[in-house]
DNA sequence: GCGGTTCGATACAGTATCGTATTCAATACA
DNA sequence: TGTATTGAATACGATACTGTATCGAACCGC
């Protein structure tokens, strides 16, 4: 699979129009962005567009699972770079700071992204399509950053007190709630608060071992 | 204030159009829906449309303020039923259930007015007079709300670890995704299910007096 | 009952968008 | 260098949607 061979030239001008798709997807909704607007943006005409795409769903697609291959390309590295740490850390703060770190690395940073995400998930849940790829990736990120916080949790003899993938469905929620609240108010979404809220939140999930409930 | 002075055949006509707006915006989201589509499943033509609403956005502004309206009274009345109870209670599971009971009466209930809201969130980032409006209802829930939940916490002298504010918005963020999340996933939304997982959050955001962090 | 008002229906003009069919340019290849 | 193929631009027909302006009927007070 890895990287589908297209030409340079094909790739280029479905990278110019997934870009300009995602920046749409955020300001007028999934269904608002026209394919007329995107390829505007994307200083293409719609020929180029249907010569790319079969459809709007199909270019959602794709952003989709450009999206996912990015997150988990940025879990990895985060991985990697703090692997070092997390051998080292031995306090449960400290694990809970570097597990986070992992989760973060793979979430939109940008509030773009984030609304972009919003609106994709929400359109989703409509399209079959989209819905049964999103799922897949979804599954994918869990397993990735699951098994990372669950070894690096254990190392120092903790537990959760619900599943991985329910833990971080919860971060997720948290995350992108509160994302879309700082937008509803009129502010850029705060990392540093809301990393202090995850933090918060990550640690209430877990236990020392031995500890009672 | 309280019910405006429309007559009973505009309310009526209004209700009609608002509930198959609410439907609609469920199924396809709020810019997908057209007015043609909204008014269709009313039963009623454009005509009584634009006699109503001076455009969709204004309509949007209606359902959103009687949902808001909806969801207060619910409140009020969780409040007034469970009063007695919580008066009766001395422990802090049984006091988070209460607290959690006159949480959950606010919230959308059935998997169509929960996309129905997230959709009109969502669209309400976007559009400035939406957005206060769901700013200013958002705020009024969470005074009323909080506030119960507030003085039954500490009848039985605990506290929250976080303001109220913010451990109602996550309360909120947590019931909003995994509902979504269900839906993704194919499924009703369960409600026993997401009870269980706010009834643990609650609690973890909920320490005796006296219990060091 | 009668005239005025309210309110929904109908008709219309204009625009946006879609998807396809066709054309033209550039690139690959031999 | 010449031909074949790939890929983007253009042109087109069709449809859907919006908002307004006008019409007609039901309902109100008198």
């Amino acid at each position: 699979m890895a990287t589908n061979t297209l030409t340079p030239r094909r790739t280029q001008t479905r990278e110019k129009l997934m870009d300009a798709a995602t920046s749409l997807f955020a300001q007028k909704g999934v269904l608002a962005a026209s394919v007329e607007e995107i390829c505007e943006r994307a200083e293409f005409t719609r020929g180029a567009f249907y010569s790319n795409f079969a459809d709007k769903d199909e270019l959602c697609l794709a952003v989709l699972n450009r999206q996912a291959a990015r997150e988990l390309l940025a879990t990895q590295k985060a991985v990697a770079t703090l692997s070092g740490a997390v051998l080292a850390a031995n306090t449960i703060d400290g694990l809970v700071e570097l597990a986070l770190s992992v989760f973060l690395a793979a979430q939109p940073r940008s509030s773009e992204d984030l609304l972009a995400a919003m609106e994709l998930r929400l359109h989703a849940i409509r399209s079959p399509g989209l819905r049964a790829s999103l799922l897949a990736l979804n599954e994918e990120m869990v397993e990735q950053i699951g098994t990372q916080l669950v070894t690096a949790i254990g190392r120092v003899g903790a537990t959760l007190t619900v599943p991985v993938a329910q833990a971080i469905d919860l971060l997720h929620a948290v995350y992108t709630h509160s994302g879309s609240t700082a937008l509803l108010n009129g502010l850029e979404p705060d990392d540093q608060s809301r990393r202090a809220q995850l933090t918060a939140l990550l640690k209430s999930l877990v236990i020392e071992s031995g500890t009672r409930r």
